[in-house]
DNA sequence: AACGCAATGGGTATTTACACCCATTTTTAA
DNA sequence: TTAAAAATGGGTGTAAATACCCATTGCGTT
């Protein structure tokens, strides 16, 4: 890095009191990063803008009074040199429109890593705009009329058929490929066709392999 | 206060890595409180509570592996001991129901004040349940009518060897018996005697079976 | 119309899992 | 000190999984 880190001032807008302390805490941890307010509604993030403009201001969408995406329009009016990236739990494609169209330059989920929202932040200060694989280029320009194209790379994994699912399922619950035939009607070989096509699929070497995998995918969940 | 503070151990299960920051430097602000292990999902969670009992488990319900409400009800069997109190975005009527089902001793609203947090903890830890204006004790008494005929002690696995942990995770790992046997230096036979009497103690049916419990039970640990 | 793919079914062979039985040695607990 | 349990190893089976092949049918897409 050739380029001198500048401090980057950035503001709050949560009003999660245990989320806004752990992001507070966070950007704090950061020495080029400097949490100028942090509020907990819109009505206080607007009375704040008039005595301290951020450079970025990290709001969620779901804060009391004036919510995120309005808060972030008439941030776009007033204030258009501070760089508004919207936060949320929802990840939905409703909230994604609302926050593009509102003049969001980035949006973090609510689950997000320390690493993306510094990153996020970063990238937002430098380049003006934080894309990922929700909040993308086409989403602003669809949303918005301004133009900058950037082409996203297709990222299709080999996933499970709908029947490889259902066999997947029934592995995970115990059941030997004769049986699972019995359950879903078709010829043992078929199960073990489809378990094959499984194993090649999921990279698995075993049942308990697969078992793992499932769990993690979210294919099988664990019972009490 | 008469009463002398002791240091009340506490867990955290959260996977919003910022939500988790942040009630881990709130509870760390507390004198009497003492954070012994913050993990992100129900596997890693079974996995530190094998070697780290606190008094207070603040469960996410939606937790990757093994969501709140089963790990709650798997906790409840193995270490009844421990009081959980369940932390949510969510506070419908489901999954107030379902976390009283499931042997909750609280229910937190993640919009909660700090002050809130702390008084819960410390009712939970001197009485063994704290209720608010959503979790009562008549949503206690309605859920669990079923669960108080069934004595705690009844699902008492024997326990599994530290040689049969070895293999069992193995097994975990995906690897066969010879396999195994390569990696510990012993017998093809020997790994599938030990095999055995996993298969005895735990009642498993099968390796897929057999996963789900080492998972359950934290001999195993799902990553990434 | 041609192609890819999902879903169905089979043949043949090897490997592995799993179920019974058994023994020896050491360690741990009563 | 005696008995139980852990850890090691084996014999002999059957059932299942796994690995290669293969074909047919139907359903979309180009």
């Amino acid at each position: 890095m050739e380029k001198q880190q500048e401090t980057i001032q950035v503001g709050i807008a949560e009003d999660h009191p245990v989320y806004r302390r752990g992001l507070k805490n966070l950007l704090a941890s950061e020495k080029h990063l400097n949490v100028l307010f942090d509020v907990s509604n819109g009505s206080e993030l607007m009375e704040q803008l008039r005595y301290f403009q951020p450079q970025i201001l990290l709001i969620d969408v779901r804060i009391p009074f004036i919510d995120g995406i309005n808060a972030t329009k008439i941030i776009k009016q007033n204030y258009p040199n501070i760089c508004v990236i919207i936060n949320s739990s929802y990840c939905d494609e409703q909230t994604l429109h609302d926050a593009a169209a509102s003049g969001a330059r980035a949006f973090l989920s609510k689950k997000s890593e320390f690493t993306v929202i510094i990153d996020t932040i970063e990238n937002v200060y430098d380049l003006g705009y934080s894309f990922n694989d929700q909040f993308t280029p086409d989403l602003i320009t669809t949303c918005c009329e301004e133009n900058k194209k950037i082409t996203v790379g297709e990222v299709s994994a080999r996933s499970l058929s709908l029947r490889e699912i259902d066999v997947l399922k029934l592995i995970c619950d115990g059941l030997s490929s004769s049986q699972i035939a019995d359950v879903l009607y078709i010829s043992n070989r078929t199960v073990e066709n489809h378990r094959r096509s499984i194993f090649e699929k999921t990279k698995a070497k075993n049942m308990a392999d697969l078992t793992v995998y499932a769990i993690k995918t979210g294919y099988y969940s664990i019972q009490g």
